[in-house]
DNA sequence: TAAATAAAATGAACTAGATTAAGAAGTAAC
DNA sequence: GTTACTTCTTAATCTAGTTCATTTTATTTA
């Protein structure tokens, strides 16, 4: 027997589901483990799912016409990850979304959230309000990093998000940022001598 | 009488709502006229409304720390203009949206929306599946800006959205692509000289 | 139509961040 | 515990893009 309850949780934040509904939803969920390094999403191959990440961190990337990795989210738990334009629009993926550790996730398809969107308004509405407050929170993303330089977008996602730093690579979180690892290690010296 | 048809023609490309739902619809739309340098949404205010543009053309930008605009987005006809992160949080915006021509806009408050998208099913989806596109782009967005260079972004901008171009002044431009205007008319330059 | 203002172009000097290459340190695998 | 593999660090060199200062060209306003 699954436990939904973390799932089941966040969406309680949002909208309050009949225990009905909520079976509906859990219905339609499979869950999945996934080891360190595997990948869940694959250029070519479309994103068929929304997957909340139950425990483990995942991050999703692309490999530029440079040959090199560009990280678009990372996520850990309490997270969703997708590619996002593969899934809505239901074409080839041009990402990749890799397990960053041993990881545990539940995996809703869209061929079944689409058709509870229309049938269970509530459903709808979280999906609606997550996805406002995702959109919102990219924006501030496009404005940090057509603004910011790369020390300020460091400081800024150590502000937001120290527990995820410790957890991840520091390659990935250069591949994040947008700058080179090295680049990376040297704003970090920077910073250690300075305090 | 006033003309809901391009708002209503974008809705139906979505969801098919009953005239009664329409009406509901819009009976909480406003109409503005907005002159040119005008704002519409001003740092500490907060935003209240989702404005659909009817005619002419905004742009929404900051200005950073480092004193200069940057530009969040710059929509035209059939767009929609928003502090996003200040609407859907409902606190004051850091941003200001500016007309870039004498425009129209519909105007929908937050205290209406809100209720309505609980109210009517298909207004909910309507925005959900809106939103959702909204956010895949400003995924891609946030992808060449960290894995391009200014030229290609620049070239990406002209081959998606050539007749904005046309219309929108070139610091504009470059401060949406992230780059000094200075550069972006070198790169034009560049560019003349090739073909 | 002139005067005033805003936008775009040009070029020289500068800097944030990339690239390259080599070594150090940590992890995993046998 | 040794070999192999991955990640991180350091330093020298290089370049995409900035800054600043000036001139040219458009666009407003009167």
């Amino acid at each position: 027997m699954v436990d939904y309850s973390p799932l089941l949780e966040n969406i309680n934040r949002y909208v309050s589901l009949t225990g009905e509904e909520a079976t509906e939803l859990t219905n339609i969920v499979s869950t999945s483990k996934v080891k360190r390094k595997q990948f869940i999403i694959q250029p070519g191959f479309v994103c068929q799912n929304r997957s909340y990440i139950v425990k483990g961190a995942f991050r999703v990337f692309y490999i530029g016409n440079d040959g090199k990795e560009h990280t678009v989210s990372i996520g850990v738990e309490d997270w969703f990850v997708t590619d996002f334009y593969s899934y809505i629009n239901q074409v080839p993926a041009l990402n990749y979304a890799e397990a960053l550790e041993d990881s545990v996730i539940f995996q809703m398809n869209y061929n079944d959230i689409e058709p509870l969107c229309k049938k269970i308004h509530a459903i709808s509405e979280y999906f609606r309000l997550t996805t406002e407050k995702a959109f919102a929170f990219s924006r501030r993303r496009v404005i940090s990093s057509i603004s910011k330089t790369a020390e300020e977008r460091y400081e800024e996602y150590l502000a937001s998000y120290p527990h995820i730093v410790q957890r991840i690579p520091q390659y990935v979180l250069a591949s994040y940022l947008g700058i080179s690892p090295e680049f990376l290690s040297k704003i970090r010296k920077r910073k250690a001598s300075k305090s």
